[in-house]
DNA sequence: CGGAGCGCCTGGAAGC
DNA sequence: TGCTTCCAGGCGCTCC
C-alpha cells in the first residue's frame, strides 16, 4: 500500500526515465481512474510535451511538463509505477501507459483505487495541494508542534489525516507509534511535550530510513510482523496485538505502547 | 471538531 | 475440488 516512501521511490523512477523526455504516446487502458479529465483531454494535453523534474507531496506524484500542464498520480492501495525499456502492450492491471521513444512507464493499479489528475499550471497545482497539510518528510519540529496544537482526536487518526500531514499511511503510522512507544488511541491533547518530541523523532526516523533504504531488510521493525498471526514485538518479545483503529487494522505492542489512562481502567 | 460507517475495487485466503 | 464469503485499506462522502 503505497505511502510516502513508496511514492518517493516512484518519483525517482519517474525522474530517472521520464524527466527531460518527450511523451510520444499515451494509452488510457482504464478511464475509471481519471478524475476531472477525459482520456482524450489527457492525451491532447500531454502527448508531445516534455516532462520536467517531478515532485512529490504526501502520496501524490507531481509530474509537470515544461511550460505546460501538470500530471498528478495517486497510487491508492495497490498502485505502482514500472519502467520497461520497450514499447509493450498493456499488461494485467496496467491502467495508463506513458510511451517514450526509449520505453514505457506503466501506471499499474490492481484494485483501481489509484487516481490520475491533470492541472493546467502552477496556480492550479497550488490550489489542489492546499487541501493537504505539509509533506511529512522534512517538516520541522516547530511546525510539527504547531500542527498538533489544538487537536483532540485519537493520535493515529490524526497521523492518517492528510490535512494534518501529507504522506503518512497505515504502515508508517503504526511504525512511528511503536517506535515512539505511544498508543494509537491516546488523545492528541493528552500528549506531553516530551511525547510529542518523541513522536516527531520517530516519524522522521522512519520516513528518512525508509526513503533512504527502500526495500531494505525490515526485520527489526514493527512492520516486519504485519500479517503474521504469531507476531511478537521485535523489541520486547511480547505478542503483538491486532486491533482496529480509525477503521484500519492496527498492530501494536500493548506492553511497549501503554494504553491511555481512560482505556486502562 | 471528531468519528463512525459506507462504497468503491480486486485477488487471495479462509470457510464450507 | 469448487463455490461463497471475508478481508485488506486510501479516500471521499454522509450522518451524527
Amino acid at each position: 500500500m503505497p505511502e510516502l516512501h513508496d511514492v518517493e521511490h516512484f518519483r525517482r523512477l519517474f525522474q530517472e526515465h521520464a524527466a527531460g523526455k518527450r511523451l510520444v504516446g499515451l494509452t488510457v487502458v482504464d478511464p475509471g481512474l481519471l478524475r476531472d479529465v477525459t482520456a482524450g483531454e489527457l492525451e491532447r494535453a500531454l502527448v508531445g510535451r516534455t516532462f520536467a523534474t517531478p515532485a512529490r507531496h504526501g502520496k501524490w506524484l507531481i509530474a509537470p511538463t515544461e511550460g505546460g500542464p501538470v500530471l498528478l498520480l495517486h497510487f491508492g492501495m495497490t498502485g505502482e509505477l514500472l519502467w520497461a525499456p520497450s514499447d509493450g502492450a498493456p499488461e494485467r492491471h496496467d491502467r495508463v501507459l506513458f510511451r517514450f521513444d526509449h520505453g514505457v512507464l506503466r501506471f499499474r493499479n490492481v484494485r483501481r483505487f489509484g487516481r490520475v489528475r491533470l492541472v493546467r499550471d502552477e496556480a492550479e497545482l497550488c490550489a489542489f495541494l492546499s487541501a493537504f497539510g505539509p509533506d511529512a518528510l522534512g517538516i520541522t519540529r516547530r511546525e510539527f508542534h504547531a500542527r498538533l496544537f489544538g487537536r483532540r482526536g485519537a493520535l493515529k487518526a490524526t497521523l492518517l489525516d492528510q490535512e494534518f500531514l501529507a504522506g503518512i499511511g497505515n504502515v508508517i503510522a503504526d511504525e512511528a507509534l511503536w517506535q515512539a512507544r505511544l498508543h494509537p488511541l491516546v488523545r492528541v491533547d493528552a500528549l506531553t511535550g516530551t511525547e510529542r518530541d518523541r513522536l516527531f523523532e520517530a516519524l522522521q526516523r522512519v520516513l528518512r530510513q525508509w526513503v533512504a533504504h527502500y526495500g531494505q531488510d525490515l526485520s527489526r521493525w514493527l512492520t516486519h510482523v504485519r500479517g503474521r498471526p504469531d507476531a511478537t514485538c521485535p523489541r520486547c518479545g511480547r505478542p503483538i496485538a491486532r486491533v482496529r483503529v480509525a477503521g484500519r487494522t492496527t498492530y501494536l505492542c500493548e506492553r511497549c505502547q501503554s494504553p491511555p489512562r481512560a482505556l486502562a481502567a
